[in-house]
DNA sequence: CGTGGCTTTGAGGGAGGTCAAGCGCCGTGG
DNA sequence: CCACGGCGCTTGACCTCCCTCAAAGCCACG
């Protein structure tokens, strides 16, 4: 993000066509992830009352840093970039949130960072008024935002230890397993990773340039230990890639 | 951190010479500004019942990554050190804890990070059991930690901007701006900074070499931006400093 | 007064940034 | 249907910032 000064602007939300429905979270996709988990099946009434589904289609920006923060969203389809610029334009990317992803933690008021959507994009929408009511309501829900925010910690301790102390190889390596992981979330990670966001993202997730990130990726290719393809990277030979993310 | 190979093993804790009497909250230093905060007056005694008075000097180790996180603690004097380690000594420090901080939040039964002290300290020691049950029983207790989760966040993603796109330069005076800061909490900062860290420390905290941070403060203090002393650094253009790190 | 730890300073090298050009893919319009 | 333009990605040449290696200075402490 090195150049373009171009300051995009919140997007107007859309109902989804395919949410002609409401919500129905007992058969979400992402029940057991989310921290709706918390929810026993008989409360989760109590929250599909006050949620309303809402995409974005790729490119477009769901808020920016400063913005009052009145609403909490849980991620159900896509990916999204959270990200902080700088004056000048440098762009750091914070993560990527993945379906069952929470948004709506750290703000005391306003956004401490900018969201927009990777993908197409499908979120569970709160008002931040009631969903507040909701937590103060069940003590169990704010144990489990809770344990989402010690979590999202150790996430951002870890990319701190890749930002501050790893190679562009090994941020590369540690960023592909990471990837991996996370798209499994529980299940067998496979070997086959989709990565859905540009070079210009993984550099400015990592603290590289793009030129860096497409030479090292293509030097890993090289080797034989990755396979590139359109939106996709195959690890053809995980157990390298891994030694280099642990390093 | 390059070369030593050195573990540091936990040191066993002891009871702090001035610390005789016992706990006392209500008269506590950083009774306003530390978690216990949240409790009323009145409920003082229930924490104290399950706390006592912890000392380290300097260098010495509280405790390792992945060490059984059997108990939290409120520092209430002196300087911490969080940091984690690649097996081939590369060591990131997470962050550096004041007077007033807290540590317990993120564990689900071991720790993620090493913790050792930089100055001499003194800490508020609670077994893991007793204050999870304390949690339990007052919601306010836990939605102070909650907050303090969040605003460990805040801090993290600072750094996490830091460390993957300042310049040296940049880092420095970012550095001893939200150091001066911190040392403040809500009083008026002085320019006159307490520094109890090695450069070895601001090195690894900032992704820097030792070589590195001493160069770039002897640059600023060559151009009168700065003013070094044995422990501390005084900012004498805090004007400038601050724009650097902003940057 | 010597020894060791921490810091500073210097010289040299290399990983990654910068600048620039070219390529492949896709959507648009003639 | 093909030409064109734009965007994202790759590749190359060059350069710079920071790392590495090495030596010397400065305290503090025994």
């Amino acid at each position: 993000m090195s150049d373009s000064t171009v300051i995009p602007l919140p997007t107007r939300p859309r109902a989804c066509t395919h949410a002609q429905t409401g919500i129905d979270c007992a058969h979400c996709d992402v029940r057991l992830i989310a921290v709706c988990s918390a929810l026993r099946r008989d409360e989760l009434a109590s929250i599909e009352r006050i949620a309303h589904t809402l995409c974005y289609a790729p490119k477009e920006t769901l808020f920016l840093e400063n913005d009052a923060a009145d609403s909490a969203y849980t991620l159900t389809r896509g990916a999204l970039r959270l990200y902080r610029v700088f004056a000048d334009g440098r762009r750091q990317v914070i993560g990527f949130l993945l379906p069952g992803d929470f948004i709506g933690i750290e703000d005391d008021g306003y956004r401490r960072f900018s969201a927009d959507a990777v993908t197409e994009v499908t979120l569970c929408h709160y008002p931040k008024r009631d969903f507040a009511r909701l937590v103060d309501d069940k003590p169990h829900l704010l144990q489990q935002l809770y344990r989402t925010a010690a979590h999202d910690l150790i996430d951002a301790r870890d990319h701190m230890m890749a930002l501050g102390q790893r190679s562009a190889r090994e941020k590369i390596a540690w960023f592909l397993i990471h990837l991996r992981n996370r798209f499994a979330r529980g299940g067998t990670p496979s070997d086959q990773i989709e990565v859905p966001m540009s070079r210009q993202d993984i550099g400015d997730y990592l603290g590289l340039t793009i030129e860096t990130v497409s030479r090292t990726l293509t030097r890993l290719a090289r080797e034989g230990t990755v396979e590139i393809s359109p939106r996709g990277i195959t690890l053809k030979d995980a157990r390298k890639i891994e030694r280099l993310a642990a390093a």
